[in-house]
Formats: structure tokens, C-alpha cells, sequence
DNA sequence: TGTACATCAGTGAACGCGCGTTCACTGATGTAC
DNA sequence: TGTACATCAGTGAACGCGCGTTCACTGATGTAC
């Protein structure tokens, strides 16, 4: 109907161009709607708008496919929580505030990604570079810990690593229970955000506690 | 080869007798090893020894099996949980670490049924069955909490139902990052169960400090 | 105790469907000279 | 600037497969009398 080459759903050449990033959009669109599960390498491929063989020249096969989805995921990850956290300016308090909002919108507004990376049964083992960007996205909350024990007296500090996991399952299980982004969001009678910051502030609180 | 009626894969009778219960057996069986967009119906079916149309006398469709999986879920979780706490004896600090545990060993012994539960996208919504068992679990997590906040000097006490969320995201985030059974697990330091006792501590520390 | 009959819980074949992946191929691109 | 050629990124057809579900059916069970 229109003279225009661009126009949605046709291609200009036989080289799609860009191929790689379109099946990886189309794969995050897929596993938004029907979970990572649903997504089929088929249907990416239609939506790209080439033949079901064309991906394959891209990804070795579909997990190949879903473990370039996780570890992109991871990457953008890390990078929001680091930039929420903003080297703990202008307080650690309210830089450590934004991080646990950044967990959540992330969650909510990347869920595809966010499924990819944690509930789409992808292995870590024998991929190095999945797991290295999920252990980048980890440190992040690292550091944001670090950032936080920083400023406790010295002889009432906590190890890092065990605060951090504990925010991290916190945050986690929040995500996955109430803020999640698809149809398995269960009712909450606050924001995630609020639940999420009152359960930090406790839990720093009972940091702080001497013991 | 052998006369013995009872062996394994053979039936006697043209009716089972016990399908229903196979099924669902069968069906944990699978999501156990696939997870739950791996169980299919014709495999459970197979592995009851029936056609793959007997399932249908027993349940509407796939979704109604996987949401009946879900609901025995719920009610076995709320038991075992109910049962840890066993009213709060012999201290409410002890039966609290018992429901801690519980919870985590719910995860890793019942991997299918806890991913049933949580991670099969099974709708609460129209399911009122299901989503009474949800929240009879939830109940216990609840009445645990107010079995520790009753110990709490009054004026100091914490919502219950925040706590109750508090505590169910850990437990949750902490199962489904570490003490799933599945091959999702991720790597920990140490054991899930000290991270989650020793993240409980601390937020009981932080509602026992005056705010 | 025996019989007629309704009901229940299976069968087995078939349906339409879509998947992941492979294969030989071809059109487009880029580079060496 | 032109050309030969290697390489790349697609095509389109096909493969084997298994799924969810329906259908008319049948064998077993239980109940009324």
C-alpha cells in the first residue's frame, strides 16, 4: 500500500542488516507475553521477518540464544544498580534508597530480562561470560554494602558479602513476589518499594545494634 | 516375563483406580527434572501407563492439572510450616528458626511443587481454591510473626502482616537464588539455612532497637 | 442372589499444529590487485 | 576504476517429532429391585 521501504514488517535487502539485535528484541517481546518458556526461535524469526532458519546464523541454537538474553540482562543490570548507587552520593543512606528502587523498577520494567536471568533455568556453568556478568551485576550490590558498612564505627561492622546476599534475597524475593512486571505479580497492600525500604531500614537498624 | 500383576508400568484392571493421584505424581515427576513448562501431558500419561486421553476424565485441561499441583502445594507448605512453628514452643525464638528452616527445606525436597507454587504462572485469579491454600500458607508465615511480636514490649511492636512480608521475601528470595533442588542453584558460601537464620536475626535485632 | 441398566473411567485413532534444526542453495558485500 | 573472487547472511523446503485435545467407543463397576 505504500512506496515506503521501511515501512514495519518489510526489509529493504536481502541482508537484514541488523539481524542479531532484532531476534534478541523479538525474544524479549516474546518472553514478556508468554514467559521464557514460550519463547520459540520460530516465532522470534517471523517477527524479525526472516526465514526460521536465518538465526541460526546468529545463535548456535536457542539456549545459545537465551543465554545472550540473560547476560545482556545482567550487563544493563549492573549498570543501573552502579549508576543508582553513584558511588554513595550525596549520602550512602539515600544512594543505598535508590539502588533498591533501581532493583525493583528494573525488575518491573525489564521482565523479560529479569526472567532470563533468574527463572529461565539457563546454565551458568560452562559459560563464562554469562557468568562473569552476573557476578558484575552481584558486585554492584557489593559495593553498594561496602559503601554502607563504610560508615559504621569500626568493631560493629558486617561482612560485606553476607549483607549483601541478604539484600540481594530480599530484594529478590520482593521482585519476584510483588513487583514483577507479568501476570504472576501477586497483591501487595504497600508499594514493593515501600515493603522493600522498610525491610532495609530494619535490617540495617539491626545492624547497627550492637550485639 | 513375569506373572506378578503388580509390575512396574503394568496395570491390571482397565480402570486404574488411582489416576487422579498417578497424574499428579507423574507430573511432579517431570517438572522435578524439566520444570514446569517441560511437563506435558502426554509424557504424565505415559508414565501413569494410560492413554493420553485419560487425563481429560480427570482434569479440564493442563492448566487445571498444573493449578491442582499448585493447590496441594499450598496446603502441604502450610502444613509443614504450621508444624514447625508448633505454637511457638518451646520458645517463640527457637520455633522461628524451625519455621526458617522448614521453609528452605520445603524448597529443596519439593522442588516441583514449590515451582508449582511460584514460577508456573498459574493464575490465582478465578481459582478461588488456589488462592485460599496461598493464603492459608501465608497465614502460617503470619501467626509465626505474631507469635514473635507478642514477646515484643508493647509500644515496640511491628505490624505483623509487614513483618510476615518481610520474612516470606527472604526466605523466598533466599530459596528460589540458593535452596531451590533444581538446577537453577545458584553457588553459595555457606548454607542457605545460616544465611536465612542469620538474616532473621538481624531483622529482629533492628525491630527490637527503638526507633 | 441374580439381573438390568446407568454410570464411570478407560481406549485408540485422529486432528491440526508448531517446533528446532539441517541442508543445499543464492544473493549481497567487501577486498585484493 | 574495474574485476575476480571469497565470504557472509540470508532463503525455502524438508526432516522428524511431540504436543493438547476431541471423538466415538467400550469394558468395568455399582446400584435398584
Amino acid at each position: 500500500m505504500s512506496w515506503d521501504p521501511s515501512e514495519a514488517g518489510k526489509r529493504r535487502n536481502y541482508h537484514h542488516g541488523n539481524l542479531r539485535e532484532a531476534l534478541i528484541e523479538a525474544a524479549l517481546r516474546l518472553i514478556r507475553e508468554k514467559g521464557p518458556a514460550g519463547f520459540t526461535v520460530a516465532e522470534a524469526a517471523r517477527a524479525a521477518g526472516v526465514s526460521p532458519a536465518a538465526p541460526y546464523r546468529h545463535f548456535r541454537d536457542r539456549d545459545e540464544l537465551m543465554a545472550d538474553i540473560a547476560r545482556r540482562g545482567f550487563e544493563a543490570f549492573g549498570l543501573v544498580l552502579r549508576s543508582a548507587w553513584d558511588k554513595g552520593r550525596p549520602t550512602p543512606r539515600a544512594a543505598l534508597k535508590r539502588v533498591g528502587i533501581a532493583y525493583l523498577d528494573f525488575a518491573r520494567r525489564e521482565p523479560a530480562s529479569y526472567a532470563a536471568m533468574f527463572e529461565s533455568g539457563v546454565a551458568m556453568s560452562h559459560n563464562p561470560a554469562l557468568l562473569a556478568a552476573s557476578e558484575e551485576a552481584f558486585g554492584a550490590l557489593r559495593e553498594t554494602c561496602e559503601g554502607i558498612i563504610a560508615t559504621m564505627p569500626a568493631g560493629h561492622r558486617p561482612p560485606p558479602m553476607m549483607m549483601a546476599l541478604h539484600i540481594w534475597s530480599m530484594s529478590h524475593g520482593i521482585a519476584s513476589l510483588f513487583a514483577r512486571g507479568d501476570a504472576a505479580r501477586r497483591p501487595l497492600p504497600m508499594s514493593p518499594e515501600d515493603l522493600l525500604e522498610a525491610g532495609i531500614l530494619v535490617y540495617l537498624d539491626g545492624l547497627a545494634a550492637a550485639r
